[in-house]
DNA sequence: AAAATTATGAAACAACAATTCCATTTAAAT
DNA sequence: ATTTAAATGGAATTGTTGTTTCATAATTTT
């Protein structure tokens, strides 16, 4: 791609700007560290959390050394001061997941200048993975568990998700329909949602999808499923959000954002996810929709 | 000023010292809360790595809160100022690693076992992943920013993608709009989508996604707009795709898929990418459409 | 072995962060 | 409508942090 080879060289050694690539860097040259230097190198690698979190007067304590030594090391390591190595600790601190880490930094590497468009591209892989590094920590397998059986169960699935998560919503659609579980995608066309929500019964399944700004039609018609005995499975980015106290299962996302714009990775991962297992769900348990 | 002494509460409630503690003790009475103060309490629960990490100047500035909000929301709280609430967000850092590892182990390890339907999603995830480390390779730099450029001189944009790509449709209609570029998503309501694309012109572009198998509306319109003059960039998954001939700029992209559905995420990812690098383009290099 | 160089410890310093204070605005109660 | 209380924004303040300095100690070189 872009970068041919970039480093391996001898030459003009950069700066470590990953904690893999500064853990290197210390390993290779820490027999040839002053004394107390080479002592806080093995702390920093041996402790990276407190490294991240604490100020320099704790760690120059916790490692038996003064305030400075900790500055000189940074210093020698090429940075400005303790602060900026700091940062590399917390950046670690901030993104390890376990296996992709390295594929990470590989990308982070292949797009190192940000000259030219591509490497914008680059910058979105990376939010967008991260968005779905943080998926499986923020969904806990009972509220998943508890939106799949809810959704194997319903006899017909109403699907409701406007504006920004409208993608979503039609992708559930979609795999809804292949996965032969019916269904109605509420799409409000000529304002008729309301039309399209009313045969909605409370043995069926309001799949709502809305984040903030939460728009005004999704809300009302969530309010109204639920006053009427519709059970709800949400997915939000928030527990704040307005249908919060209403719904039967809710699956918090947190999707992070680039620029001004939200991706809706995760949360696209997390309907085929919920989509895939309730149909499953359905065929082997044998959970046949309930019928009044 | 609220309480220096927390004697307020109702009952003997201590001061939350866990995150998930903190979390319920806000949720709780965050309809309570005054406007500024349950916007700080919203943003923190939403962005809890920042709180963690960030000074109190940054994250306000992010909150779009005074500084003094902040450390008030803290005292609200029972803390005696911010440093201690961090205190609480950075103690949930450090301890995320454990569980998050037990829980990673256990979906690599239970790759075919139906078992904890919560481990699926994990597979979900890893296999967006996948799809999302192969982007930046698959697409190439030049490519790339041939489609850029091609959308930024566009007077109008027509979207057009059906059936399981029309997600991405959709969500490129809503950036478009956000970013105040003009375009046409091509829907084919009513079945009306040769009218819909008959305005399309010279100094237009189609933007068409297609995956297979070729929906044939879509290689249909593709065809007409090359016929007519009209440039084309394509999103496809093939070399051999039946628009690959007659394409201006060319993106594949290669998403994994699992089970029989193929994910969207890479694609919704490039997507993103294609309309915000796109929209910057026009803005800075004031590529203003052409006009005939 | 003496000189020069480098490393180290301790304290002084400058920068910055969190906090407090107060004037002003907004909401509630009379 | 008027008064009272609460909430808010912004600047001043205080405390802490990271950094620098310099004298001393330990190495290395001649």
């Amino acid at each position: 791609m872009t970068t041919p080879n970039p480093s391996q060289g001898t030459l003009a050694d950069s700066i470590p700007r990953t904690f893999e690539a500064l853990r290197n860097h210390v390993i290779e040259r820490h027999g040839m560290l002053p004394k107390r230097l080479a002592q806080v190198a093995k702390f920093a690698l041996d402790h990276p959390d407190e490294m991240a979190l604490n100020t320099v007067a704790e760690l120059s304590a916790a490692a038996g050394v003064q305030p400075s030594a900790l500055v000189r090391f940074a210093q020698s390591l090429g940075y400005s001061g303790f602060s900026e190595l700091q940062g590399v600790f917390r950046s670690r601190l901030r993104d390890r997941w376990p296996d992709y880490q390295e594929r990470l930094t590989k990308i982070q590497n292949e797009t190192g200048g940000d000259a030219d468009s591509s490497s914008v591209l680059g910058r979105f892989v990376e939010t967008s993975m991260r968005s779905l590094a943080r998926l499986p920590e923020s969904i806990s397998g009972e509220a998943f568990d508890a939106a799949v059986s809810l959704l194997a169960r319903a006899r017909t699935i109403y699907i409701l998700g406007q504006r920004r998560v409208f993608p979503v919503a039609a992708y559930l659609s979609y795999m809804f329909g292949k996965l032969e579980m019916q269904h109605v995608l509420l799409d409000n066309f000529g304002s008729m949602i309301d039309i399209q929500a009313g045969s909605m019964r409370a043995n069926d399944v309001l799949l709502v999808i809305t984040f903030t700004p939460y728009t005004p039609v999704t809300v009302e018609i969530a309010n109204q499923a639920a006053a009427r005995g519709v059970p709800l499975v949400a997915i939000t980015d928030s527990v704040f959000s307005p249908i919060a106290s209403l719904t039967g299962a809710r699956l918090e996302v947190v999707e992070s954002d680039l620029g001004s714009f939200r991706c809706l990775t995760a949360t696209l991962t997390l309907a085929m996810g919920l989509a895939v297992v309730s149909a499953e769900r359905r065929r082997t348990v044998g959970e046949s929709p309930s019928n009044s």
